[in-house]
DNA sequence: CTGAAAGCGCTTACAG
DNA sequence: CTGAAAGCGCTTACAG
């Protein structure tokens, strides 16, 4: 066997190929043509590459580089539609321009998002994705003193451009939509309850706003009582629904579809739900449609979120902005 | 401003502490107590590398280490529960032994498996999990020539161990629960559909024996057009069904949350369903409990699963063999 | 068309 | 208790 173990290098190859290190490595890396190797050397080169199973040194290649081509991202959680698409169509896109994805799951924890972030900067990213960061200002401190770009998504921060969905209106177009459904369906006109979320957080805040104004529009005051920004998790949505029986017809905006399971469990617990009661959701869900009671959910358009994002990437002049992208009214 | 672009280095801090790289180097790595080096001087260290914003060049370090750490993972999706769940349960425990885990997902895709296999490779993986992958014999093979430990996840392969549920189990287990609530619900006894999954794919083959051994224990043979595996998505599986317009009581085997987007869909458009149709789904999904008609749901044991992996991580004599982890069955 | 040599930013025996 | 020096596996001007 010649496996001994130890990793080949391009020196191992440059003995079997008969050629010099320097050869080897630049077939290796692409740039032979600009070095005017000859073809019949670079095939060989290739050729018996291939049949060592040699693979390049990343750490080795990047150290003597400029540039290390790897975009890094951190995202909260995977088991939630919207951040799993996230995640996968970074990744997508990200190797679609030729760049290396590294994404880490930081699980709302601000000490660990930091720390991910560290470590992401220590692997030499050029370009830091910071997803629903609960702290994002600290990472752009830290990230702008190492001289490497960031760019928060899903939630704004500060000092680094953002790219966030419209919540506001997003929420204003649901709230309207569960509105006119309680009215057709049940002849009934709110007010609406709220449940779910983080007043402290922005997009929390974003759409209670647009919740509101879609209650004042109809000269409607809304119950303290009705708001229960109880949190992300189901259990929160269902502790703070659990005791109300209400007595005719109720319409509920869900925030997050991890409230959504607290709510539909709730929901499905009284007796003629779905004869009296209709919920709309912020953040979509494939088996949201076929919940009794749902008329509608809304779907944040993560790839035009993406594609704006790539945009910002490698660009040193940018406005330290938040831009808004529109959602998607799902009607049921 | 001292930042001018260029990243600091251990000789720049090293100045600036005025200590030798050397001191500065054990202290940032942590082996400064086995150097002996002052408590004194390792704070003046850490307090001006964190003044600074320093972080230690992963790739350097790397280079010169003789382990990375680095621990790789292949998924093929993660807008899925279940492989979100084990990309996100990997990250953690990776973490909490101190590894640095790197995720990337491939999308079903076998050639970006491969790819991905070798760009970790690249990074110097110590180990390498290949999830759910299509050809993971190929990836085996080239990760052994490399000396990289392989270890099949979710699809067992033939060169490396392998852990993955046992899923022949959990579907006669979910197939005896459609068969008992068929009976309980609608007095009817069947024999059931299977839809969803492709005959090619070993856990499809697995979950068909338990579904086709729980029709042989009650005698009961199933007609050809009763099995639909027809592959992993909600249009294929509504494809299937949706000229199906059973004139009496109905069970269906749903392989797989994403076929059951297509059930479900099958299932909403058809009169009096609730009435006579019932079925239940390999793979858990929140959202499961509340859509009418389903009576169970099987989940795969991701943290057991995961554990037992994490066991063979770094261990040379292995057996190659597969390791069946039983699955739960949530029953509504 | 090709090779020898310097150097990327670290780590770690080795010698004090 | 600490520093000088070699070397990890590459890349890339530079000199033929």
């Amino acid at each position: 066997m010649d496996n001994d173990n130890k990793k080949k290098t391009i020196y191992d190859l440059a003995v079997l190929v008969e050629a010099s290190p320097s050869a080897v490595s630049s077939v290796l890396n692409g740039t032979w043509e600009k070095r005017r190797i000859s073809k019949k050397l670079a095939e060989k080169v290739l050729k018996i590459a291939d049949e060592q199973g040699y693979r390049l040194n990343t750490q080795a290649s990047l150290l003597r580089r400029d540039k290390s081509n790897i975009i890094g991202m951190i995202v909260p959680k995977y088991d939630n539609r919207y951040f799993g698409e996230i995640a996968e169509q970074f990744e997508a896109m990200a190797r679609a321009k030729g760049m290396f994805p590294v994404v880490t799951c930081t699980q709302r924890d601000p000490d660990l998002e930091f720390e991910a972030a560290k470590e992401l900067v220590g692997y030499q990213v050029e370009c830091l994705i910071s997803t629903g960061a609960t702290d994002s200002d600290r990472i752009t401190a830290y990230c702008k003193a190492a001289g490497v770009q960031v760019l928060n998504l899903d939630l704004p921060g500060k000092d680094a451009p953002s790219v966030i969905s419209d919540n506001y209106t997003g929420a204003r177009d649901l709230t309207n939509l569960i509105f006119r459904r309680c009215q057709s369906d049940l002849g009934w006109s709110g007010p609406l309850r709220f449940v779910g979320g983080r007043l402290s957080d922005h997009n929390t805040a974003a759409r209670l706003k647009g919740f509101m104004d879609a209650h004042k529009e109809r000269g409607l005051a809304v119950p303290s009582e009705n708001i229960q920004a109880s949190g992300y998790s189901a259990d929160a949505a269902w502790n703070s629904l659990r005791d109300f029986y209400p007595d005719g017809p109720t319409g509920v905006f869900v925030n997050s579809t991890i409230s959504l399971e607290g709510v539909v469990r709730w929901h499905s617990q009284l007796a003629d739900a779905t004869g009296s009661i209709r919920f709309g959701c912020f953040d979509r869900d494939p088996f949201g449609k076929f919940l009794p009671g749902n008329v509608g959910m809304v779907e944040q358009n993560v790839p035009k979120m993406l594609e704006t994002l790539f945009k910002m990437v490698g660009q040193s002049k940018l406005v330290q902005d938040v831009i808004l992208i529109p959602c998607k009214l799902e009607e049921f």
